[in-house]
DNA sequence: TATTGTTATACTCTATAACTATA
DNA sequence: TATAGTTATAGAGTATAACAATA
């Protein structure tokens, strides 16, 4: 059975045939993989009207139990300081955070989950667990593990 | 030995112990090595000038050796008509591509690799290709096969 | 002087829809 | 009427740098 990325290998092998496309059909494979991945995912977090980076904020709050900085969710998001001053703003002015004011340093606050903010994670965090269970199907439970094993070795290996 | 990934998925374990996070293992890790893969994949193209979209442009025509019509490529690369309008038009300026006008049909054309375009993607596509070969280096030559074969059924399974 | 966080600015990229020419 | 391709417009999102307050 053949997948779009065979389909393009094959192109390149007829149109190039010393073109060496293994390594292509591996990242390839993955990037494709991912486009529809983050579509599905954005399908269900557009639902609970949230984009991608505003879950991971949200998401981000809740695992870390303690409150952040913006410096801090910044730096573990990727993002710019002005970029996460702005998200920061958008879902304070929707009451999932608020602002807290450091005691020991004036300059800066922590970012803390709101109850309503806690609440609306916690549902959109449920909806998205099912749903990446779903985009799984296609993998046994063996398959699944390996998967996760082999993505987790290229990791390290960077 | 622990990834980021780990770290997340332990947090979730601390914070929520109920939830299932074994898709999240999955999901999350093949998310992260797309964000590190790109950036190592438009570092090479940026460094021949080129942006993502630019060289998959060329790299469609350069494969499929025919030219192709504005319709054709912006359904195949899954862009808007407008957007791959512009992307045309800046390649042409750049010398890479030009329009041909279509005998049969008035209102089309087809899309055309210059001699120079072709030049330009014959020499990125042998630094993308090493590119990708050490991006996989954490990997032996059989997992590498495992990879590309689970990520298939995952796109098969779509 | 350096750092925290915000604000102002400009830039890139896109989708949408209006538009022209042709089928 | 429908379609191919272009153009004009507006929107989303970002990085950068200037900025104010504090360390």
């Amino acid at each position: 059975m053949n997948d779009p990325i065979d389909n393009i290998l094959q192109q390149w092998n007829q149109t190039k045939p010393e073109l060496d496309c293994s390594a292509m059909g591996i990242v390839g494979r993955l990037l494709l993989v991912n486009i529809n991945w983050k579509k599905k995912i954005e399908h269900v977090l557009t639902d609970k009207e949230l984009s991608f980076i505003e879950f991971d904020i949200l998401a981000t709050l809740r695992r870390n139990q303690i409150p952040l900085t913006p410096t801090e969710l910044y730096q573990t998001l990727m993002l710019s300081s002005g970029a996460m001053s702005t998200r920061i703003e958008t879902l304070v002015q929707r009451g999932f955070i608020e602002r807290v004011a450091s005691e020991k340093d004036r300059r800066s606050c922590k970012v803390k989950l709101t109850p309503q903010g806690i609440k609306a994670i916690d549902i959109v965090l449920d909806a998205h667990v099912k749903n990446m269970s779903g985009m799984l199907n296609g993998l046994d439970g063996g398959e699944q593990k390996q998967l996760a094993g082999l993505l987790k070795k290229v990791l390290l290996s960077d």
